[in-house]
DNA sequence: TTGATAATGAAAATCATTTTCATTAACTGA
DNA sequence: TCAGTTAATGAAAATGATTTTCATTATCAA
């Protein structure tokens, strides 16, 4: 499952990137949380632990991450990009969101996960054959008023 | 289907909410494109026709149809929203996306969404009754390389 | 027609994200 | 192990989308 380092380093490795420090510390940040961090977020945490990062390595890498699929990036409404791992093996599995309009609330799912793989891997199938493309991830999001602002 | 005004006059009139000359503008621009329109996209194309009008009320006014879930409003990554009505009548019909991480490309999608349609009302209405939320719409994007960037 | 007030638009402010560029550090290969 | 190549980094400045402010205008209920 692994070459000697941790498994994301492959990865890296594989497409000619360095393991650096700072990206060492990102990743090991994004395992420990099971939120739905901002750049900022994460900025914070990193800086409080090696004050020599900088808010841009933090967005090159959480871009980094999300190209190679490593990490998801979503944006609910607030003005500013969430990350998470996208299989995070501390911390949630991958679940799906509900979100307010008016409140911008958001909220994981998990349940019905197993009428939903099935759906998603029968229609992914499908499409990256159709359209030739190579399907990573999905991510399913419904919209509408949660209890206290309907 | 309609009282004396267009459908969407009533919703707008049924949150105290007034008819304006922009609103009406800026919903009839929605209604003729069939594009993922930013802000800029719909304030160009509604000054043009009514230069009085100003950025800001395009803001507010998609800001406001997106709550009332007349609109769907979209990130794909390239820093500013998109929009989209949700049922144009004279434009797309429902779809999903296709999302290439790399050139963020996006690919609407019809196909297979009778499975998909039986998929998410399943879902919506479980979802809706355990959390006690009124679902008014979804989003189903799938994420990876496109052709040319794989 | 009028008054109350929601809506508007111009300009300024915000603020997340990107760019620039000089410096540092990770790997390669001798 | 060491030096050279060059990707990666971080600080500061720039960008650019979206929001806020506030004086003015327009809608609509009475
Ligand atoms: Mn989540
Ligand atoms: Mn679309
Ligand atoms: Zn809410
Ligand atoms: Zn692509």
């Amino acid at each position: 499952m692994r070459g000697r380092g941790p498994w994301w380093q492959d990865r890296l490795q594989g497409m000619g990137a360095r393991i650096t420090a700072p990206r060492e510390l990102i990743i090991e940040i994004l395992h420990e949380t099971d939120d739905h961090v901002s750049a900022a977020d994460v900025y914070v945490r990193a800086h409080q632990i090696n004050p020599s990062i900088g808010l841009t390595t933090v967005y090159r890498t959480l871009d980094m991450l999300t190209q190679l699929g490593i990490v998801q990036k979503f944006d609910f409404g607030d003005g500013k990009a969430r990350y998470e791992l996208v299989n995070n093996p501390n911390g949630k599995k991958h679940h799906h969101h509900l979100i307010c309009l008016r409140c911008k609330t958001i909220m994981d799912y998990t349940e019905f996960l197993d009428e939903e793989l099935e759906f998603v891997s029968k229609t992914q199938g499908k499409l990256s054959k159709k359209y030739n493309f190579t399907i990573t991830d999905h991510a399913i999001s419904f919209y509408g008023l949660c209890e206290r602002c309907r």
